[in-house]
DNA sequence: ATAATGAATATTGTATACATAATACAACAT
DNA sequence: ATGTTGTATTATGTATACAATATTCATTAT
Protein backbone atom coordinates (compact mmCIF):
# COMPACT_ATOMS: atom_id res chain seq x y z
CA UNK A 1 0.00 0.00 0.00
CA UNK A 2 1.18 3.74 -0.94
CA UNK A 3 0.66 4.91 2.65
CA UNK A 4 0.43 8.35 1.52
CA UNK A 5 -3.23 9.16 2.69
CA UNK A 6 -2.62 9.04 6.18
CA UNK A 7 -6.23 10.40 7.13
CA UNK A 8 -6.13 12.37 10.10
CA UNK A 9 -7.12 10.05 12.66
CA UNK A 10 -7.00 13.03 15.45
CA UNK A 11 -10.44 13.90 15.03
CA UNK A 12 -11.04 12.47 18.08
CA UNK A 13 -10.97 14.90 21.02
CA UNK A 14 -12.42 13.41 24.81
CA UNK A 15 -15.38 15.74 25.77
CA UNK A 16 -12.78 16.44 29.25
CA UNK A 17 -10.69 18.09 26.35
CA UNK A 18 -13.33 20.00 24.83
CA UNK A 19 -14.58 21.03 28.55
CA UNK A 20 -11.70 22.15 29.30
CA UNK A 21 -10.87 24.62 25.93
CA UNK A 22 -14.41 26.43 26.06
CA UNK A 23 -13.91 26.94 29.95
CA UNK A 24 -10.46 27.96 29.18
CA UNK A 25 -11.65 30.65 26.58
CA UNK A 26 -14.64 31.89 28.57
CA UNK A 27 -12.30 32.66 31.78
CA UNK A 28 -9.72 34.40 29.61
CA UNK A 29 -12.06 36.48 27.38
CA UNK A 30 -14.00 37.26 30.46
CA UNK A 31 -17.16 35.30 30.16
CA UNK A 32 -16.33 33.49 33.34
CA UNK A 33 -15.61 36.28 35.64
CA UNK A 34 -13.07 35.27 38.79
CA UNK A 35 -14.98 34.65 41.76
CA UNK A 36 -17.39 33.42 39.57
CA UNK A 37 -18.79 29.83 40.83
CA UNK A 38 -18.19 26.61 38.57
CA UNK A 39 -20.83 24.74 39.11
CA UNK A 40 -21.34 20.91 37.69
CA UNK A 41 -24.30 20.47 37.13
CA UNK A 42 -25.18 23.70 35.53
CA UNK A 43 -21.66 23.86 33.38
CA UNK A 44 -22.92 20.08 32.12
CA UNK A 45 -26.26 21.22 30.69
CA UNK A 46 -25.17 24.09 29.19
CA UNK A 47 -22.22 22.19 27.53
CA UNK A 48 -24.60 19.39 26.79
CA UNK A 49 -22.67 16.74 28.43
CA UNK A 50 -22.76 14.67 31.64
CA UNK A 51 -20.79 16.07 35.23
CA UNK A 52 -18.19 13.75 34.74
CA UNK A 53 -16.11 16.03 31.97
CA UNK A 54 -16.85 18.41 33.96
CA UNK A 55 -15.16 17.72 36.67
CA UNK A 56 -12.18 16.30 34.68
CA UNK A 57 -12.02 19.31 33.09
CA UNK A 58 -12.75 21.98 36.28
CA UNK A 59 -9.31 19.21 37.33
CA UNK A 60 -7.32 20.48 34.87
CA UNK A 61 -8.09 24.08 35.47
CA UNK A 62 -6.89 23.97 38.71
CA UNK A 63 -3.58 22.77 37.84
CA UNK A 64 -3.44 25.74 34.90
CA UNK A 65 -4.15 28.08 38.53
CA UNK A 66 -7.38 29.26 36.55
CA UNK A 67 -10.16 27.45 39.08
CA UNK A 68 -9.77 27.11 42.39
CA UNK A 69 -11.61 24.49 44.63
CA UNK A 70 -12.64 24.04 48.24
CA UNK A 71 -13.48 20.51 49.09
CA UNK A 72 -16.99 19.91 49.28
CA UNK A 73 -17.70 23.44 48.10
CA UNK A 74 -16.89 23.38 44.68
CA UNK A 75 -15.06 25.45 42.43
CA UNK A 76 -14.61 29.17 41.15
CA UNK A 77 -12.69 31.25 38.80
CA UNK A 78 -9.66 32.01 40.61
CA UNK A 79 -9.27 34.97 41.43
CA UNK A 80 -5.86 37.05 41.95
CA UNK A 81 -5.13 38.86 45.14
CA UNK A 82 -2.35 41.73 44.18
CA UNK A 83 -0.22 39.84 45.95
CA UNK A 84 -0.43 36.88 43.95
CA UNK A 85 -0.27 38.90 40.76
CA UNK A 86 3.02 40.15 41.99
CA UNK A 87 4.54 36.82 42.21
CA UNK A 88 3.31 35.95 38.60
CA UNK A 89 4.54 39.12 37.25
CA UNK A 90 8.05 38.54 39.09
CA UNK A 91 8.14 35.25 37.51
CA UNK A 92 7.03 36.04 34.06
CA UNK A 93 9.33 38.98 34.32
CA UNK A 94 12.51 36.76 34.98
CA UNK A 95 11.12 33.81 32.61
CA UNK A 96 10.56 35.97 29.99
CA UNK A 97 14.54 37.87 30.02
CA UNK A 98 15.68 34.27 29.86
CA UNK A 99 13.90 33.12 26.94
CA UNK A 100 15.19 36.55 25.33
CA UNK A 101 18.53 35.62 26.45
CA UNK A 102 18.14 32.36 24.76
CA UNK A 103 16.09 33.21 21.40
CA UNK A 104 19.36 35.76 21.22
CA UNK A 105 20.97 32.68 20.62
CA UNK A 106 18.85 30.51 18.66
CA UNK A 107 16.67 32.61 16.76
CA UNK A 108 16.81 31.62 12.95
CA UNK A 109 16.45 33.93 10.24
CA UNK A 110 13.25 32.89 9.25
CA UNK A 111 12.08 33.59 12.35
CA UNK A 112 13.40 36.70 12.31
CA UNK A 113 11.60 37.34 9.37
CA UNK A 114 8.33 36.45 10.96
CA UNK A 115 9.12 38.33 14.13
CA UNK A 116 8.90 41.14 11.96
CA UNK A 117 5.83 40.35 10.13
CA UNK A 118 4.09 39.76 13.39
CA UNK A 119 5.70 43.12 14.65
CA UNK A 120 4.09 45.07 11.52
CA UNK A 121 0.67 42.71 12.10
CA UNK A 122 0.67 44.37 15.67
CA UNK A 123 0.69 48.06 14.57
CA UNK A 124 -1.87 47.47 12.12
CA UNK A 125 -3.97 45.55 14.88
CA UNK A 126 -3.69 48.72 16.92
CA UNK A 127 -5.54 50.81 14.06
CA UNK A 128 -8.28 48.67 14.28
CA UNK A 129 -9.25 48.97 18.21
CA UNK A 130 -10.24 45.50 18.42
CA UNK A 131 -9.20 44.58 21.64
CA UNK A 132 -9.50 41.59 20.71
CA UNK A 133 -7.14 41.31 17.87
CA UNK A 134 -4.71 43.06 19.74
CA UNK A 135 -4.33 40.82 22.07
CA UNK A 136 -3.95 37.75 19.67
CA UNK A 137 -1.92 39.57 17.59
CA UNK A 138 0.43 40.62 20.38
CA UNK A 139 0.47 37.34 21.63
CA UNK A 140 1.61 36.11 18.00
CA UNK A 141 4.52 38.44 18.38
CA UNK A 142 6.01 37.04 21.30
CA UNK A 143 5.05 33.71 20.41
CA UNK A 144 7.73 33.95 18.12
CA UNK A 145 10.30 34.92 20.24
CA UNK A 146 9.00 31.72 22.92
CA UNK A 147 9.46 29.53 19.84
CA UNK A 148 12.89 30.23 18.99
CA UNK A 149 14.06 29.52 22.67
CA UNK A 150 13.84 25.86 21.19
CA UNK A 151 12.46 24.24 24.28
CA UNK A 152 8.79 23.66 24.24
CA UNK A 153 8.69 23.20 27.76
CA UNK A 154 9.40 27.06 28.43
CA UNK A 155 7.08 27.70 25.55
CA UNK A 156 3.90 26.18 27.81
CA UNK A 157 5.32 27.50 31.01
CA UNK A 158 5.10 31.53 29.50
CA UNK A 159 2.02 30.42 28.00
CA UNK A 160 0.37 29.49 31.61
CA UNK A 161 1.64 33.05 32.96
CA UNK A 162 0.25 34.81 30.32
CA UNK A 163 -2.90 32.76 30.94
CA UNK A 164 -2.82 34.57 34.15
CA UNK A 165 -2.13 37.95 33.67
CA UNK A 166 -3.85 38.41 30.01
CA UNK A 167 -7.40 38.56 31.11
CA UNK A 168 -6.11 41.88 33.73
CA UNK A 169 -4.46 43.30 30.96
CA UNK A 170 -7.24 44.03 28.49
CA UNK A 171 -7.77 47.89 29.72
CA UNK A 172 -4.42 48.46 29.37
CA UNK A 173 -4.57 47.33 25.64
CA UNK A 174 -7.54 49.83 25.37
CA UNK A 175 -6.12 52.92 26.03
CA UNK A 176 -5.22 54.29 22.74
CA UNK A 177 -2.26 56.57 24.78
CA UNK A 178 -0.43 53.34 25.19
CA UNK A 179 -0.18 52.63 21.92
CA UNK A 180 2.93 54.37 21.01
CA UNK A 181 4.35 53.01 23.86
CA UNK A 182 4.12 49.21 22.89
CA UNK A 183 5.34 50.11 19.44
CA UNK A 184 8.39 51.50 20.49
CA UNK A 185 8.61 48.48 23.07
CA UNK A 186 8.19 46.10 20.17
CA UNK A 187 10.48 47.43 17.83
CA UNK A 188 13.34 48.00 20.63
CA UNK A 189 12.69 43.92 21.16
CA UNK A 190 12.61 43.57 17.44
CA UNK A 191 16.02 45.07 16.93
CA UNK A 192 18.09 43.88 19.72
CA UNK A 193 16.92 40.51 18.43
CA UNK A 194 18.38 41.05 15.15
CA UNK A 195 21.08 41.94 16.50
CA UNK A 196 21.35 39.38 18.29
CA UNK A 197 22.37 41.31 21.62
CA UNK A 198 21.42 39.79 24.57
CA UNK A 199 22.09 42.17 27.25
CA UNK A 200 19.64 44.75 25.33
CA UNK A 201 17.19 41.98 24.39
CA UNK A 202 16.94 41.65 28.16
CA UNK A 203 16.77 44.94 28.89
CA UNK A 204 14.03 45.73 26.36
CA UNK A 205 11.93 43.10 27.37
CA UNK A 206 12.16 44.09 30.98
CA UNK A 207 11.30 47.57 30.28
CA UNK A 208 7.91 45.85 28.36
CA UNK A 209 7.21 43.81 31.20
CA UNK A 210 7.58 46.15 33.75
CA UNK A 211 4.98 48.79 31.71
CA UNK A 212 2.33 46.17 32.27
CA UNK A 213 3.13 44.93 35.26
CA UNK A 214 2.34 48.53 36.81
CA UNK A 215 -0.80 48.54 34.52
CA UNK A 216 -2.10 45.06 35.32
CA UNK A 217 -1.41 45.54 39.47
CA UNK A 218 -3.94 48.71 38.68
CA UNK A 219 -6.33 46.90 37.63
CA UNK A 220 -6.03 44.32 40.59
CA UNK A 221 -5.92 47.54 43.11
CA UNK A 222 -9.37 48.46 41.35
CA UNK A 223 -11.22 45.22 41.47
CA UNK A 224 -10.08 44.72 45.33
CA UNK B 1 -18.10 30.41 73.12
CA UNK B 2 -14.12 31.26 74.14
CA UNK B 3 -13.30 30.06 70.42
CA UNK B 4 -9.90 28.51 71.20
CA UNK B 5 -9.96 25.12 70.17
CA UNK B 6 -10.74 25.14 66.30
CA UNK B 7 -11.12 21.59 65.42
CA UNK B 8 -9.06 21.24 62.76
CA UNK B 9 -11.84 20.49 60.27
CA UNK B 10 -9.95 20.20 57.70
CA UNK B 11 -9.59 16.49 58.22
CA UNK B 12 -11.40 15.74 55.20
CA UNK B 13 -9.38 15.19 52.15
CA UNK B 14 -11.52 14.04 48.97
CA UNK B 15 -9.92 10.92 47.53
CA UNK B 16 -9.17 12.44 44.66
CA UNK B 17 -6.57 13.63 46.14
CA UNK B 18 -5.17 11.17 48.58
CA UNK B 19 -4.82 9.25 45.11
CA UNK B 20 -2.97 11.87 43.82
CA UNK B 21 -0.39 12.11 46.72
CA UNK B 22 -0.48 8.36 46.53
CA UNK B 23 0.30 8.08 42.77
CA UNK B 24 2.76 11.09 43.07
CA UNK B 25 4.81 9.45 46.12
CA UNK B 26 5.10 6.23 44.30
CA UNK B 27 6.31 7.85 41.22
CA UNK B 28 8.46 9.78 42.72
CA UNK B 29 9.96 7.12 44.66
CA UNK B 30 10.59 5.21 41.83
CA UNK B 31 7.61 2.73 42.58
CA UNK B 32 5.60 3.57 39.32
CA UNK B 33 8.63 3.76 37.11
CA UNK B 34 8.41 5.83 33.77
CA UNK B 35 6.51 4.37 31.15
CA UNK B 36 4.47 2.24 33.64
CA UNK B 37 0.48 2.15 32.42
CA UNK B 38 -1.74 3.69 34.51
CA UNK B 39 -5.00 1.35 34.77
CA UNK B 40 -8.08 2.33 36.67
CA UNK B 41 -9.12 -0.46 37.21
CA UNK B 42 -6.17 -1.68 38.76
CA UNK B 43 -5.22 1.30 40.87
CA UNK B 44 -8.87 1.62 41.98
CA UNK B 45 -8.87 -1.56 43.42
CA UNK B 46 -5.56 -2.07 44.87
CA UNK B 47 -6.05 1.32 46.12
CA UNK B 48 -10.16 0.72 47.59
CA UNK B 49 -11.44 3.08 45.72
CA UNK B 50 -13.57 3.60 42.08
CA UNK B 51 -12.30 4.76 39.01
CA UNK B 52 -13.65 8.07 39.40
CA UNK B 53 -11.04 9.61 41.85
CA UNK B 54 -8.42 7.65 40.29
CA UNK B 55 -9.19 9.52 36.81
CA UNK B 56 -9.65 12.65 38.22
CA UNK B 57 -5.59 12.35 40.39
CA UNK B 58 -4.76 11.21 36.62
CA UNK B 59 -5.81 14.55 35.41
CA UNK B 60 -3.72 16.36 38.06
CA UNK B 61 -1.09 14.37 37.75
CA UNK B 62 -1.05 15.10 34.14
CA UNK B 63 -0.54 19.06 34.64
CA UNK B 64 2.47 18.19 36.52
CA UNK B 65 4.33 16.57 34.04
CA UNK B 66 4.14 13.41 36.18
CA UNK B 67 2.03 11.22 33.78
CA UNK B 68 1.12 11.24 29.97
CA UNK B 69 -2.04 10.03 29.02
CA UNK B 70 -3.03 9.20 24.99
CA UNK B 71 -6.85 9.33 24.48
CA UNK B 72 -8.39 5.49 24.39
CA UNK B 73 -5.30 4.27 25.24
CA UNK B 74 -5.06 5.94 29.00
CA UNK B 75 -2.20 6.98 30.82
CA UNK B 76 1.02 5.60 31.81
CA UNK B 77 3.72 7.81 33.93
CA UNK B 78 5.67 10.16 32.03
CA UNK B 79 9.32 9.13 30.81
CA UNK B 80 11.72 11.72 30.11
CA UNK B 81 13.72 11.27 26.77
CA UNK B 82 16.84 13.47 27.09
CA UNK B 83 15.66 16.44 25.14
CA UNK B 84 12.82 16.90 27.28
CA UNK B 85 15.13 16.71 30.38
CA UNK B 86 17.67 19.47 28.64
CA UNK B 87 14.47 21.64 28.53
CA UNK B 88 13.94 21.03 32.38
CA UNK B 89 17.06 21.37 33.26
CA UNK B 90 17.47 24.80 31.43
CA UNK B 91 14.51 26.18 32.89
CA UNK B 92 15.34 25.06 36.34
CA UNK B 93 18.70 26.53 36.12
CA UNK B 94 17.35 30.10 35.16
CA UNK B 95 14.89 29.83 37.86
CA UNK B 96 16.90 28.60 40.68
CA UNK B 97 19.60 31.07 39.95
CA UNK B 98 16.71 33.95 39.94
CA UNK B 99 15.63 32.52 43.05
CA UNK B 100 18.79 32.77 45.07
CA UNK B 101 19.20 36.06 43.58
CA UNK B 102 16.01 36.68 45.33
CA UNK B 103 17.00 35.23 48.75
CA UNK B 104 19.91 37.72 48.65
CA UNK B 105 17.53 40.19 49.05
CA UNK B 106 14.88 38.89 51.12
CA UNK B 107 16.25 36.03 53.61
CA UNK B 108 15.86 36.97 56.96
CA UNK B 109 18.20 36.14 60.12
CA UNK B 110 15.91 33.14 61.13
CA UNK B 111 15.93 32.06 57.73
CA UNK B 112 19.72 32.04 57.37
CA UNK B 113 20.03 30.24 60.46
CA UNK B 114 17.92 27.58 59.54
CA UNK B 115 19.78 27.61 56.28
CA UNK B 116 23.19 26.76 57.73
CA UNK B 117 21.35 23.97 60.05
CA UNK B 118 19.98 22.28 56.63
CA UNK B 119 23.63 22.67 55.65
CA UNK B 120 24.72 20.81 58.34
CA UNK B 121 21.87 18.42 58.71
CA UNK B 122 22.51 17.42 54.83
CA UNK B 123 26.03 16.85 55.59
CA UNK B 124 25.07 14.20 58.74
CA UNK B 125 22.82 12.62 56.29
CA UNK B 126 25.14 11.64 53.56
CA UNK B 127 27.23 9.78 56.51
CA UNK B 128 24.25 7.34 56.80
CA UNK B 129 24.38 6.79 53.13
CA UNK B 130 20.30 6.10 53.34
CA UNK B 131 19.76 7.59 50.13
CA UNK B 132 15.86 8.87 50.79
CA UNK B 133 17.38 10.58 53.81
CA UNK B 134 19.86 12.55 51.87
CA UNK B 135 17.60 13.65 49.01
CA UNK B 136 14.83 15.02 51.71
CA UNK B 137 17.56 16.54 53.77
CA UNK B 138 18.47 18.39 50.34
CA UNK B 139 15.33 19.10 49.65
CA UNK B 140 15.18 21.15 52.47
CA UNK B 141 18.12 22.69 52.59
CA UNK B 142 17.18 24.56 49.40
CA UNK B 143 13.37 24.78 50.45
CA UNK B 144 14.88 27.02 52.59
CA UNK B 145 16.43 29.63 49.90
CA UNK B 146 12.66 28.91 47.89
CA UNK B 147 11.30 30.20 50.95
CA UNK B 148 13.55 32.99 51.39
CA UNK B 149 12.06 34.23 48.50
CA UNK B 150 8.75 35.09 49.87
CA UNK B 151 6.82 33.81 46.13
CA UNK B 152 4.73 30.96 47.16
CA UNK B 153 4.30 30.84 42.93
CA UNK B 154 7.78 30.73 42.50
CA UNK B 155 8.49 27.99 45.21
CA UNK B 156 5.59 25.65 44.08
CA UNK B 157 7.37 25.89 40.55
CA UNK B 158 10.49 25.36 41.66
CA UNK B 159 9.42 22.45 43.41
CA UNK B 160 7.81 20.80 40.69
CA UNK B 161 10.79 21.37 38.12
CA UNK B 162 12.32 19.54 40.80
CA UNK B 163 10.21 16.36 40.96
CA UNK B 164 10.72 16.22 37.40
CA UNK B 165 14.17 16.12 37.96
CA UNK B 166 14.44 14.10 41.08
CA UNK B 167 13.16 10.78 40.34
CA UNK B 168 16.13 10.60 37.71
CA UNK B 169 19.06 11.75 40.38
CA UNK B 170 19.27 8.79 42.42
CA UNK B 171 22.47 7.60 41.13
CA UNK B 172 24.26 10.84 41.71
CA UNK B 173 23.45 10.58 45.40
CA UNK B 174 23.95 7.39 46.08
CA UNK B 175 27.65 7.14 44.76
CA UNK B 176 30.23 8.44 47.68
CA UNK B 177 32.66 9.69 45.47
CA UNK B 178 29.83 12.70 45.00
CA UNK B 179 29.43 13.58 48.42
CA UNK B 180 32.56 15.89 49.27
CA UNK B 181 31.44 17.71 46.12
CA UNK B 182 27.51 18.72 47.62
CA UNK B 183 29.06 19.44 50.39
CA UNK B 184 31.51 22.01 49.25
CA UNK B 185 28.95 23.41 46.53
CA UNK B 186 26.46 23.91 49.74
CA UNK B 187 29.13 25.41 51.54
CA UNK B 188 29.37 27.96 48.61
CA UNK B 189 25.51 28.78 48.33
CA UNK B 190 25.22 29.13 52.04
CA UNK B 191 28.19 31.97 52.22
CA UNK B 192 26.98 33.39 49.35
CA UNK B 193 23.92 34.40 50.81
CA UNK B 194 25.26 35.09 54.28
CA UNK B 195 27.19 37.65 52.41
CA UNK B 196 23.88 38.61 50.17
CA UNK B 197 26.21 38.39 47.34
CA UNK B 198 23.70 38.06 44.54
CA UNK B 199 26.42 37.52 41.72
CA UNK B 200 28.04 34.51 44.03
CA UNK B 201 24.69 33.32 44.66
CA UNK B 202 23.76 32.73 40.80
CA UNK B 203 27.53 31.37 40.20
CA UNK B 204 27.36 28.73 42.94
CA UNK B 205 23.82 27.83 42.11
CA UNK B 206 24.27 27.73 38.60
CA UNK B 207 27.65 25.47 39.29
CA UNK B 208 25.43 23.10 41.37
CA UNK B 209 22.38 22.74 39.24
CA UNK B 210 25.45 22.28 36.43
CA UNK B 211 26.82 19.48 37.72
CA UNK B 212 23.43 17.81 38.49
CA UNK B 213 22.26 18.24 35.17
CA UNK B 214 25.18 16.33 33.51
CA UNK B 215 25.02 13.29 36.30
CA UNK B 216 20.69 13.25 35.30
CA UNK B 217 21.95 13.56 32.17
CA UNK B 218 23.52 10.91 31.65
CA UNK B 219 20.94 8.17 33.40
CA UNK B 220 18.65 9.21 30.98
CA UNK B 221 20.99 8.48 27.62
CA UNK B 222 22.20 5.22 29.52
CA UNK B 223 17.81 4.29 29.80
CA UNK B 224 17.11 5.18 26.42
C1' DA C 1 -35.79 42.31 66.06
C1' DT C 2 -32.25 38.66 66.58
C1' DA C 3 -30.55 34.32 67.09
C1' DA C 4 -31.11 29.50 66.92
C1' DT C 5 -33.21 25.39 64.95
C1' DG C 6 -34.41 22.36 61.58
C1' DA C 7 -36.47 20.71 57.39
C1' DA C 8 -36.04 21.26 52.24
C1' DT C 9 -33.03 21.92 48.57
C1' DA C 10 -28.89 22.26 46.04
C1' DT C 11 -24.26 20.72 45.27
C1' DT C 12 -20.37 17.99 45.61
C1' DG C 13 -18.17 13.24 46.31
C1' DT C 14 -18.08 8.56 44.99
C1' DA C 15 -19.60 4.34 42.88
C1' DT C 16 -21.51 1.94 39.26
C1' DA C 17 -23.45 0.97 34.65
C1' DC C 18 -23.32 1.10 29.91
C1' DA C 19 -21.20 2.29 25.33
C1' DT C 20 -17.24 2.28 22.49
C1' DA C 21 -12.68 1.87 21.15
C1' DA C 22 -8.21 -0.77 21.67
C1' DT C 23 -5.94 -5.09 22.28
C1' DA C 24 -4.97 -9.95 22.28
C1' DC C 25 -5.49 -14.08 20.27
C1' DA C 26 -7.30 -17.90 17.86
C1' DA C 27 -8.82 -19.65 13.42
C1' DC C 28 -8.26 -19.54 8.82
C1' DA C 29 -6.36 -18.65 4.20
C1' DT C 30 -2.51 -17.96 1.42
C1' DA D 1 5.55 -19.55 8.25
C1' DT D 2 3.08 -15.31 7.39
C1' DG D 3 -0.58 -12.53 7.27
C1' DT D 4 -5.53 -11.56 7.81
C1' DT D 5 -9.94 -11.62 9.75
C1' DG D 6 -13.16 -12.02 13.35
C1' DT D 7 -14.19 -12.58 18.14
C1' DA D 8 -13.43 -12.24 23.05
C1' DT D 9 -11.48 -9.47 26.37
C1' DT D 10 -9.85 -5.39 28.39
C1' DA D 11 -9.71 -0.50 29.18
C1' DT D 12 -11.27 3.89 28.57
C1' DG D 13 -15.10 7.49 27.89
C1' DT D 14 -19.35 9.07 29.47
C1' DA D 15 -23.66 9.05 31.91
C1' DT D 16 -26.23 8.18 35.77
C1' DA D 17 -27.37 6.83 40.54
C1' DC D 18 -26.75 7.19 45.23
C1' DA D 19 -24.61 9.17 49.49
C1' DA D 20 -23.10 12.88 52.24
C1' DT D 21 -22.32 17.55 53.08
C1' DA D 22 -23.57 22.69 52.45
C1' DT D 23 -26.77 26.04 51.91
C1' DT D 24 -31.14 28.28 52.14
C1' DC D 25 -34.96 29.84 54.26
C1' DA D 26 -38.93 29.54 57.00
C1' DT D 27 -40.13 28.76 61.87
C1' DT D 28 -39.58 29.22 66.59
C1' DA D 29 -37.82 30.88 70.90
C1' DT D 30 -35.68 34.52 73.32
Amino acid sequence: MTDDFKPNMNAYLPLRDVVFNTLREAILRGDLQPGERLMELQLASKLGVSRTPIREAIRMLEQEGLAVTMPRKGAEVAKMTLKAMEDVLEIRGALDEFASQLACERITEEQLVRLEARKQDFEASLKTGDVKLIAEADVNFHDVIYEATGNPKLVSLLNNLREQIYRYRVEYIKKAENHPILIKEHEAIYQSLLKRDEKEARLSIREHVENQATAVKEVIVRQE
